[in-house]
RNA sequence: CGGGGCGUAGCGUAGUCCGGUCCAUCGCGCCUGCUUUGGGAGCAGGAGGUCGCAAGUUCGAAUCUUGCCGCCCCGACCA
């Protein structure tokens, strides 16, 4: 009854369907916004705190910056303002007033800021005029943040958290002395991310770095990693730059060196968002609802009890309760749903749009036989099981969802890589297939235009350790001396 | 910014072409009661509406006219 829209017929209404339903998140009162239910926050908060450990055993700290930027610090660093200038939100007033006729609330022109507040679209300009205070020396160096924190990019067209106005993210900001140990920085943070993505999320990623034409406005070198979705899409779904020196030379952040000399420092920049959310609910998710990969899944596992009469309603609660008290013991996120309002029948289909991995069913017939019956819902299947099973049955069958379910989309994506040794071929495949198209590019801006123009794929990522291969460019015929991959992209 | 679609109860909708029989249809949800409970329960009763906003035409507007606002999809755009 409430199965959702067939992916096939139309994969943009099933990803919002999936999203409303699930209740992951409502559609907001502002344009291209979202509100964050709590069982979507809750999901956040879980793929957060993994990321954030991650970051602290890499040497990082938190920190927070100001959300407003005063307009002139964009004008300090060319490329990154050219960046994003045309996506920001402004801030010009600061009082409103009743208005002359009663009749409403307008905006007091009294109120004009001298200069205008720019509502942050990225942090790095507030950041950099900072940390020209906190860097003086080579001993302040390396100087590792992250800050979690919301931007806003006021896109022309948005999408359910793969592109919202608002969105909640990190974002890691450090300064180096030498170019060296910076680009290691970079590189590191990749693999962290690349890390999260494939073992907490069960989505394989691409790890590349980006043509200069997608690179991060102010980056010398843009990382990233790419996913590829059910539709055929490719996803960024984190990135890592190296910036060089352009931000210590744009906010003047200079160190002293062992030799008493001033020096520039080097900086690198890292990110990922609330987009994984997307990612993760459009790679894994069928029509029957979410699919939530076990290790960041707000709740695990659910049991559902099912009885007639009062008397064996407070056997099979005794029964869950002893279970709950088990898999908590083992830091499993469960929950006994004892609702009486609802039915199990409800109960089954409710906890199958929510994606919760495994599920447990506790009726009078299994209680006679000491029994339990487990479903899991990535492959529907459904066994008996002791009531008195260890704890590492439910351990292990978590771990072996999320091995599957990377498997599944790992065979998916090698499925979806295709070379393509003309720009005919190319199409052809974007068209019909759809995923990645591995293909010759002589390596120009030009070039990659013209591919882009003619097929909507762009350059996703050329591939790190990409083995080199003499073969001639797709479009321009020129020689070339890798295959790059292409896509059509979110 | 261009093209298309839409706005009627918490959600989804019928009615709009061709004004009156609409103090507005149906489903889900909600409330009360009883029976149910192993895959989104059944019956009975009930609550809930500035028909996006404003002005106009008319004896009469959800329906026609004008203006405005908002949302969605496609495209352009997009670390």
């Amino acid at each position: 009854m409430n199965k959702l829209t067939t992916r096939a017929a139309d994969y943009s209404q099933w990803y919002n369907e999936l999203i409303l339903k699930s209740g992951l998140a409502d559609q907001s009162a502002v344009r291209g916004c979202m509100v964050i239910k709590p069982y979507g926050f809750a999901l956040w908060e879980n793929m957060r705190n993994v990321l954030d450990k991650m970051f602290k055993d890499t040497g990082h700290e938190n920190a927070y910056f100001p959300l407003f930027i005063p307009k002139s610090f964009f004008s300090k660093e060319a490329s990154h303002v050219q960046g994003f200038a045309k996506e920001c939100a402004v801030v010009t007033h600061y009082r409103l007033k009743n208005s002359e006729d009663g009749k409403g609330i307008v905006v007091d022109p009294e109120s004009k800021l001298e200069e205008e507040l720019i509502v942050r679209p990225t942090s790095e300009t507030i950041i950099w005029h900072t940390y020209k205070n906190w860097i003086q020396s080579y001993r302040d160096l390396p100087l590792l943040i992250n800050q979690w924190a919301n931007v806003v990019r006021w896109e022309m067209r948005t999408r359910a958290f793969l592109r919202t106005s608002e969105f909640l993210w990190q974002e890691g900001h450090t300064a180096h002395a030498t170019k060296e140990e910076a680009i290691e920085e970079a590189e590191k943070m990749l693999h962290v991310y690349a890390d999260f993505v494939e073992n907490f999320m069960a989505l394989p990623v691409i790890k590349g770095v980006k043509s200069p034409n997608e690179r991060f406005a102010g980056a010398i070198e843009t990382y990233c990693i790419e996913a590829l979705m059910q539709d055929g899409k490719a996803l960024q779904a984190g990135t890592s730059h190296f910036l060089g020196q352009n931000f210590a030379k744009a906010f003047d952040v200079q160190f002293l060196n062992k030799d008493n000399k001033k020096e520039f420092v080097w900086a690198t920049s890292w990110g990922v968002s609330t987009r994984l959310i997307g990612a993760l609910i459009m790679a894994h998710s069928d029509d029957e609802g979410l699919i939530l990969p076990p290790k960041i899944a707000p709740v695990q596992i659910v049991i559902v009890p099912i009885y007639k009469s009062e008397e064996k309603k407070a056997l099979i609660k005794e029964a869950a309760n002893a279970l709950v008290k088990k898999l908590q013991k083992e830091n499993i996120r469960v929950k006994f749903d004892d609702r009486e309002n609802e039915r199990p029948g409800w109960k089954f289909a409710e906890y199958e749009l929510k994606g919760v991995p495994l599920r447990i069913t506790i009726g009078e017939k299994d209680l006679e036989k000491n029994q339990l019956e487990i479903c899991r819902r990535d492959t529907k299947e459904k066994q008996f099981i002791a009531l008195d099973t260890d704890v590492d049955f439910y351990t292990n069958r978590l771990q072996n969802i999320h091995d599957n379910l990377f498997a599944k989309a790992k065979a998916f994506q090698q499925q979806q890589i295709t070379p393509a040794n003309s720009l005919e071929e190319m199409q052809q495949i974007l068209e019909q297939k759809g995923g990645f198209v591995s293909a010759h590019w002589d390596g120009t801006a030009l070039t990659e235009e013209k591919i882009k123009e003619l097929t909507k794929a762009t350059i996703r990522c050329i591939p790190l350790n990409n083995p080199l291969e003499k073969g001639i460019c797709v479009y321009s015929q020129q020689e070339s001396s890798q295959r790059v991959l292409f896509a059509r992209a979110y």
